[in-house]
DNA sequence: CGAAATTGGTATGAACTCCGACCATTGACA
DNA sequence: TGTCAATGGTCGGAGTTCATACCAATTTCG
């Protein structure tokens, strides 16, 4: 049986996404920011030389070199030249501030709603892939490194950094470059809605608690129990965003 | 806290991607041989007009066209001009065969099993999403119906295709754009394992079981059932398809 | 029948991207 | 101290992609 152009058109409406949503450029500068904003580069590092950079994104180095400078005028980054040199992050981590959650477009707000829904899938089912792992000890330090960084850090915008580095670890260690993938794109997302929304110290506290037991269960290869505790961790933020986005 | 730059290195060697695979053109090529692959455009049926793709696609006309001559000399397609012209499907659905299995990079298989993991987490919870979407009449009848063309299909080719759409109407149903691509992308890599693996009679029957179940927990707004079943799903899948990609 | 609408086909120049080679600067190290 | 290596900076030609306008074929419908 083969079906109507009808009964097929909502399948495909779905189905055709942009081949390529912007230019290398602008995917460049995209990525950088975000990396950078997300804490993976924290202040003070140095990026990557320009043409490895290049390699990894896949881009020519020109292109690589005109997202730099955008980064660079953007305030983002300094470079220095020859050996020892290269391009050091100078970003001081935002301070979460309501004041951008005015402007919201429609799809700018939907976006950030699908966001919660993917992650509710997605974190979870990472979670309980890294509990799975046989994780060696470099994996274990890292997960508990990343998840010291949390507790240790004192101002809200550290705080939000190391949050991301956490989440990010989780995902590296399932080992899946999807999952990364996934989970990178959603903390992107995510990142940009806390900014915009502060968070209260109280759901802080209670976030903390849930990622020290999610470490717990990961260490101790309790995949059920790993995902359980991810997904509610989910769910809480989630209920906390959702209410203040509408 | 500032974490160390070799800390750091770990987490970047893993989220730093491509910030563009390949050209447009390669893109919207490789997008639309999926789509019609899959099935979202079977045999017979005629492609949106070209200037409606490409506004789609996010891509120039002209950059579309050169996909579509690749096509058409691919011999998936055909095209007519004039009003009431377009370009129509022509591919026949590909029986399965094992003769590509025997060229597998290392690569390609790393990926195949990263596909299958990725899965394991999107589509069960693709699944309970929809089971928990309060649906209209019209997504029970796509529901219904992408199953009925499942079990109607005699033919693998046709099968297969059939499969192909009912994952992505279940997909579709949760209406989540993210959900919808990430589904998308797996059952194009699902497709092509199981274009390079014949599977046996049998376990289509057992598929076309778990199918109904799915059907009836999702139609039912069961979620955590819907979730259980396309785990299983996955699982015996993967279970299958691993033990034949080693 | 004939005009209009719809669809694919063609052309051109500008902008973007890529690649490769080479230059300039600076620190590391023999 | 001088050489080397690593790094950012610059340049030019080739290939892609884009946007726009216009042409050609064919069906629909007044």
């Amino acid at each position: 049986m083969i079906p109507s152009p009808d009964d097929a058109h909502d399948l495909t409406r779905a189905v055709l996404r942009p081949a390529r949503g912007y230019h290398a450029f602008e995917a460049c500068v995209e990525q950088l920011a975000t990396t950078i904003r997300l804490g993976v580069y924290p202040r003070g590092t140095t990026l990557p030389p320009e043409r490895e950079l290049a390699t990894r994104l896949n881009v020519s180095r020109s292109t690589l070199r005109e997202a730099m400078a955008a980064l660079r005028q953007a305030g983002l980054v300094e470079t220095r030249r020859g050996r020892g040199g290269g391009t050091v992050v100078t970003l001081k981590p935002r301070t979460p501030s309501a004041r951008a959650a005015s402007r919201l477009t429609a799809a700018q707000r939907q976006d950030w709603l699908d966001a919660l829904e993917f992650r509710r899938i997605v974190e979870p089912g990472a979670a309980e892939l890294a509990a799975g792992q046989r994780l060696g000890d470099t994996g274990r330090a890292q997960l508990e490194a990343a998840h010291a960084d949390v507790v240790a850090a004192r101002k809200p915008a550290q705080h939000r950094q190391a949050d991301s580095r956490f989440h990010l670890t989780v995902a590296t260690l399932t080992g899946s470059p999807r999952v990364i993938e996934a989970v990178t794109s959603v903390q992107a997302t995510l990142h940009e809605m806390l900014l915009a929304i502060p968070v209260l110290e109280a759901n802080i506290g209670h976030s903390d608690r849930q990622h020290a037991a999610l470490v717990r269960a990961i260490l101790a290869g309790d995949q059920e129990r790993a995902g359980r505790v991810m997904t509610e961790h989910c769910d809480d933020t989630a209920a906390l965003l959702r209410g203040l986005v509408g």
